[in-house]
DNA sequence: TGGCTCTTTCAATGTTTCCTGAAAGAACCA
DNA sequence: TGGTTCTTTCAGGAAACATTGAAAGAGCCA
C-alpha cells in the first residue's frame, strides 16, 4: 500500500551496549547505533506520511530529521545524514521555512546557517493547518462561491446543481471555522485539554 | 501555487438562453452551456483539490463529475465528458467505490453499470475521514509505537528522543479521537449543528 | 576590492506516478 | 455453447514530479 522506500530498516537490533564512531555528528557527540536506527525509522514513517498527503518525501525526510534530533542541524549535516544533494536540502529548508515549522539560527562564530524544528507538536500542527487553509481551503472557497455565481440566475434548471454547490460550500464554512479555532489561540485550549488528558491517565 | 491544469475555463459566459445540443448526455437531455461549464469548473477546482492532498487528478475528477451533475452515469459516459481511456475510468470508479464515495446502480433492461456519488457532503467526508484514517493515521501510530520501543529501555541518553516521540503519541491518539467522532453516528450531530447554523443566518 | 564561505538557482536528468489501449475476463442471453 | 456486451487488467508509453550539481549570487572580512 505504502511506497517502497526505507532508510535501512532492519527489524533487528545492533549490539548497543557501546557508542558507535558513527559519521560526524552536529557536535561531535556520537550516537548510540540503536538510536540512530530509531531516527531513521521515524524519518521512513515521517516521509511516507507526507507523500500521503502530498509533501515531497526529502521534504519530509528532512522536517523529520529535524524534528527528531531536536538539534539545529546545518545543511551539510542534512546533507549527510539524508544522503541528498545540496540543492535539495537547500530548497526543502527553504520550503519547511516558509510552512513556518523550522526556523534559522546560528552558532556564533560560525557563518552557517543552522536549522531548528518547532519542538511542540500542537504549534507545528498549528502552523501546518493555517498554511494548508491558506494555499488550498480559501482559493478553493473562492472558485466555488465563482462557480456558484455562473449559475445564480438560472432558475429551477440549475436548482439541484446549486444546492450541490450551497452543501459544499456550507460543509468547507464549517470547516474552515473548526480550522480557525485550531489555529487561533483558542486552540491551544485544546492543545492543553490534551495535555491534561495525557496527566491524568498516564 | 496550484499547478495549471483547467478544463476551458474561458472567463466569459456563452449565450445561455438556448439549450445547445451538445454531446449525447445521460438520457438525451441537452445542458445549457453555463451549467455545463459551471461543472467543468467544478471538476476543475475538485481536482486540484485532490492534488494537493495525494488524490490523483483523474480520480477527483471523475468523483466531481459524479457529484456534480448528481446523475448516475456509465463508464462510457464518464470517458466521453471527461475524455479519458476506458482503464483510467474502470481504474477510477473502482478506487471511488472502494474509498466509499460512490456506489453502482444499475437501470432496467440495462446491463451496463451506472454510478452514482454518495449526495450527502457529509456522508461523503465521513467516508473520506474513514479510509484516510484506516490507510495513513493507523499504520504511522503503529509504527510511531513501534519506534519509540526500540529506545524505551535506554535510560537518560534517549530522554529526549523518546519525549518528541510520546508528544507526536499524544497528538495522533487525540486525533485519532476527534476522527471516530466525526465518523461516528455521533458525528452526524456535528451536521445537524451545522445545519440549524446554516438556516438560522442565511 | 578580491578572496573566502555559504546559499540559492535552474537546466538537465532521473524517478515515480499516471494513463492508455489492447487483450483477457466475466456475465449474460439465446 | 457461442456470441454479445460490458468490465478489468496490465505492459508500455507519457507526463508530472523531484533531484542533482555546477554556476551564479550574497554576505563577510581584511
Amino acid at each position: 500500500m505504502f511506497p517502497e522506500r526505507t532508510i535501512d530498516s532492519r527489524p533487528e537490533w545492533p549490539d548497543t551496549s557501546l557508542m558507535a564512531p558513527s559519521s560526524p555528528q552536529s557536535q561531535a557527540r556520537p550516537l548510540p547505533d540503536a538510536l540512530r536506527e530509531a531516527q531513521d525509522r521515524y524519518i521512513a514513517t515521517w516521509s511516507q506520511m507526507g507523500s500521503a498527503w502530498g509533501i515531497s518525501r526529502t521534504m519530509a525526510e528532512v522536517h523529520a530529521l529535524l524534528y527528531i534530533t531536536g538539534d539545529a542541524l546545518c545543511t551539510d549535516e542534512v546533507m549527510d545524514r539524508l544522503e541528498i544533494s545540496r540543492g535539495s536540502a537547500s530548497m526543502s529548508l527553504r520550503a519547511l521555512l516558509e510552512w513556518g515549522v523550522i526556523t534559522r539560527t546560528h552558532k556564533r562564530g560560525d557563518r552557517k546557517e543552522y536549522f531548528l524544528a518547532e519542538q511542540d507538536v500542537w504549534a507545528m500542527f498549528r502552523a501546518i493547518v493555517r498554511e494548508r487553509m491558506k494555499r488550498e481551503v480559501d482559493p478553493m472557497l473562492a472558485s466555488l462561491f465563482e462557480i456558484r455565481d455562473m449559475t445564480g440566475g438560472m432558475g429551477t434548471i440549475a436548482k439541484d446543481h446549486n444546492d450541490r454547490l450551497d452543501q459544499l460550500l456550507l460543509f468547507f464554512e464549517v470547516m474552515q471555522m473548526f480550522g480557525q479555532r485550531f489555529i487561533s489561540p483558542t486552540g491551544e485550549g485544546l492543545q492543553a485539554a490534551a495535555d491534561i488528558l495525557s496527566k491524568s491517565d498516564a
